[in-house]
DNA sequence: CGTCGCCTTGAGAGTAGTCAAAACGGGTGG
DNA sequence: CCACCCGTTTTGACTACTCTCAAGGCGACG
């Protein structure tokens, strides 16, 4: 508990507070934590495994608005309904806290929602980072952002060149405003211009950082 | 000073205290408050006119990732760096912050901290809007979504159908992921089948709001 | 060994982008 | 008052790219 990256800036007394509203939930892969519209009543803390949050369109368009990685604080909201469902990519164990507790210690503890606000304006940034990339970044451009922010984000050795995905084909389209098969012929691409190779549908190495960085030139990670 | 939106939380003296760190700024159209890469150095409240935070790549490829109207607060950022121009899309009165004052603010009244919050957290629920409507929305049902949240936040009476486009055709394109022909030609078809009405490119007349409603289904204002 | 799900590859169609030119409007100077 | 110029918007013709639809490969699991 102690550990968790939003506990960060609290003093032993007040995450004892927060421990009394916290619980700890286990999520099979594809697990839902939470639904479009429904209520909120929890945020969350990953601590294992792999979030995502998406949103569907009536006709079944999708688009994966974020993954959440282990340290990743998610379900703060101007609204009081989910705008997106909360879904495990991987099974995962997260940190639930209830609405109510998070609020108490915002009051109490301007630290607290010092931390939060922190983080918010860090997603606001990758958000516009993300709207970026949709609007104007071409499909080879964009696997290569999103390689890039990936590996920046599983905060791996710098000298490690393999990068794992957990999610499938489907969830990278969806989460860069592609088709599967378009991500799938841009993978090719990639490995045949020799910038990457793929051992595996889930493994990618990168071969050549250069030439990806190049790519991504867009967004910096 | 006291009629700021972000004001709202804070008692008289803590005004005051803001009011130290706070200047009034004027600018032109198109006037630059920011540039991408600067040093922060101020957060601003839009008090009238119009603002566009803007994002290009080197090779000029541009995406305007928020429009931000009286009322808006815009400048905090994770980073110490500005990740995007902020320009005046007509004359426009902003009201300067210095980070510093803020931050002083922030750690000596929780309650200012919390309007940034949830300021915060409503632009976070935004751009996850706009990135699904990048992501998978058609340019018709982009421009559609476009005008009823610009109608919505311009704040008009429910009534009056009338929407004031301060921007041109080329920002417009910019902020929906498109080219400026392909938002002209939106435009022409939503005249064409008398969804709007164009008195003159500045203007837009909603005729038939639930068919415009409908195209935006993705993203209900 | 066969089935199922996921990923990859292929061929064709449709949509938005590109390039080019025409309309429109506002401002300036004759 | 009119002519001209410039920037913006609109329209048109064409191209190219990604999506769609379809099939084939591959691995996991029973």
């Amino acid at each position: 508990m102690r550990d968790l990256a939003v506990c960060a800036s609290l003093p032993m007394p007040e995450i004892d507070v927060l421990e009394q509203y916290a619980s700890s939930v286990e999520l099979p892969a594809n697990g839902e934590l939470a639904r479009t519209g429904q209520p909120c009543r929890h945020a969350y803390s990953v601590t294992s495994g792999m979030l995502r949050l998406v949103r569907t369109l009536p006709d079944a368009r999708r688009q994966v608005v974020a993954f959440a990685l282990p340290g990743h604080f998610v379900g703060l909201s101007e609204s009081t309904l989910h705008r997106h469902s909360i879904e495990a990519v991987v099974p995962s164990r997260v940190c639930a806290f209830e609405l109510d507790g998070i609020r108490d210690l915002r009051e109490r503890f301007p630290g607290f929602e010092h931390t939060l606000l922190d983080r918010a304006c860090r997603d606001l940034d990758d958000a516009h980072d993300a709207m970026l990339l949709l609007a104007r970044l071409s499909p080879l451009e964009r696997l290569a952002s999103f390689l890039l922010r990936l590996r920046k984000q599983m905060k791996v050795r710098d000298d490690d060149p393999r990068i794992a995905l957990p999610m499938g084909r489907g969830d990278i389209a969806d989460h860069l405003g592609l088709t599967v098969e378009t991500v799938s012929r841009s993978f090719t691409r990639l490995r045949e211009q020799g910038v990457i190779a793929l051992p595996d549908p889930q493994h990618v190495e990168i071969l050549d950082h250069d030439a990806l960085s190049e790519l991504a030139s867009a967004l910096r990670y």
